[in-house]
DNA sequence: TGCTTAAATATGTATAGACATATTGAGCAA
DNA sequence: TTGCTCAATATGTCTATACATATTTAAGCA
C-alpha cells in the first residue's frame, strides 16, 4: 500500500492541486522518501515516471521541479489499415493500381477497400537501397503497408494529417465528387540509414482519426 | 557501459532482428541478468520499459513475450493555440463571437487571430458544474481554451481530426470559399468527475497536424 | 572583478536480498 | 470430463547501500 505507483499518484495530486506551483521546485528525494515513508529508491521510480509524462523537469543537483505548461500529449497507433478495417468488422481487400520502377525508388499506387466500398488511396514510394527485399515481393498479394510494418523495422518517423479537395484521381477511385474534402496523411518513416519509405494516404469522405489523451 | 539503457538497446535489438521472433517468448529476467553480467532488477527495468513503449507484453508467471504485431504509436502535443501560432513566430489574438448561457452550459464561439489573419475558429461548450470558477471569467480578455489548460486539470480526453467543407460561418470568419476543405477537430476533455468541456475546432485553410512516431 | 578550481549536492543507477502477487499447471475429487 | 485446490514460478516491487555523474556553489587566485 505504499508503492511507487502511490507515490506517484500522490505526486500527480499535488501538482494539479497547485500544491506544487507550475515552476517551483520540489522537494528532495530524500525528504519526500522520509516524508511518505519509503525508500528513496521508491520516490525516484515514482518521479521519474512522472518526468517521462511531462509533469516534471529533474536535473542533477539542481533538483525536480514542475514543468512551466504541462504539455499533455495525444496518442494514437500508427494505423494499418487492414487492421483498422477488420476492428470495425469490415472485409479488407486492396488493388494495385500502378507500381513502376525508377532506379532504386518503387512508385506504388494502391486502392484499399473495406467491404468492397473504398476506403482510401495511397500513394507511396519505396528507397529500395534501404530495403533491397521489397524487390521480390508481390504486392498486389500483400498490401505495401501492411509487409513494410512487417519486414522493414523502422527508427522515427513523421506524420501530417491535412485536409485537401478531392482531384479527379481521387474522385474516381474513391466515388465522390470532385473538390470533395478529403482528410490526407502523408508520412515518412525512416531507419537509422536513411528515409524508408513516404506515403500519401488519401482517405474516403467521412473519414476520421481518433487520438487519445 | 552496461546501464538498464544498454540492455534495453540490446533487448530491443534482438527484437528488431527477429532474433526473438513475435509472440515467442524470451528468456527469464534471471536469465538474462546473468548472460549480459547483471542484476535482474536492471533487466527489469529494461523491459517494463520496452513493455510501456509496446514492444513486449509481461505476465507473472506467464513470462515475457514479444508482441504479435508491434503497434508503434505516434504522439503529438495537445494542441494550445496560442502557443502554437507563437511558436510560428506570429502575434495571437481572439475575438469572442458569441457567449450564451444555459443552466451550467456555457457556450463560446472565439474567432482566433495569427498576425491578424484568422487561424480556426472554435465552438466550445463547458459545463460549468465541473469548472464553477469559470462563472466569473471574462473571455474575452483570456481564451477558454487557455484558461482551462491552466485552471482545469483533466483526467483524460478524446480527440478526432475530420475533414469537412467550409459552411458559411466559417467561410465568413475563415476568409474562404463556401465547400472548401477545411481541418476540423473535435475534442472532450473529462475529470474524474465528468465531462468538463467538449470543442470543435475549424481551422483555417491550409493548416495540418503533425505528429511524431 | 573575473576566472579557475574544488567541494557540495541532487539525481541516476546498480546490486543483492526479500517478499508480494498473479498465473500456470499438475494432481485430485466430483 | 469437469472443477477445485495447491504448489511452483516469473514478474512486480521495496529496501538499503554504494557509487556515478552532472551541476551548482563557494572558495581561491590573478
Amino acid at each position: 500500500m505504499q508503492g511507487w505507483q502511490d507515490v506517484q499518484a500522490e505526486a500527480l495530486r499535488r501538482i494539479q492541486t497547485r500544491e506544487w506551483l507550475p515552476g517551483a521546485q520540489i522537494p528532495k528525494e530524500a525528504e519526500l522518501a522520509t516524508e511518505l515513508g519509503c525508500a528513496r529508491a521508491t520516490v525516484n521510480r515514482a518521479l521519474q515516471a512522472l518526468a517521462e509524462d511531462g509533469w516534471l523537469e529533474r536535473r542533477r543537483k539542481g533538483g525536480t521541479r514542475v514543468v512551466l505548461s504541462p504539455q499533455r500529449r495525444a496518442q494514437m497507433v500508427v494505423p494499418v489499415l487492414r487492421k483498422e478495417i477488420e476492428a470495425a468488422g469490415k472485409i479488407y481487400d486492396h488493388r494495385l493500381l500502378l507500381s513502376s520502377l525508377t532506379g532504386d525508388s518503387l512508385t506504388l499506387h494502391t486502392l484499399h477497400l473495406a467491404d468492397e466500398e473504398p476506403y482510401a488511396v495511397e500513394d507511396r514510394t519505396i528507397d529500395l537501397a534501404r530495403v533491397p527485399a521489397a524487390r521480390a515481393v508481390d504486392f498486389t498479394t500483400i498490401s505495401a503497408n501492411e509487409w513494410l510494418v512487417q519486414n522493414a523495422a523502422f527508427d522515427h518517423g513523421t506524420m501530417e494529417y491535412l485536409a485537401e479537395p478531392a482531384g479527379t484521381f481521387e474522385a474516381t477511385h474513391l466515388k465522390c465528387a470532385e473538390g470533395a474534402p478529403l482528410l490526407v496523411l502523408k508520412r515518412e518513416t525512416f531507419s537509422s540509414q536513411g528515409r524508408i519509405t513516404a506515403v500519401r494516404m488519401t482517405y474516403a469522405p467521412g473519414h476520421t482519426v481518433q487520438l487519445n489523451i
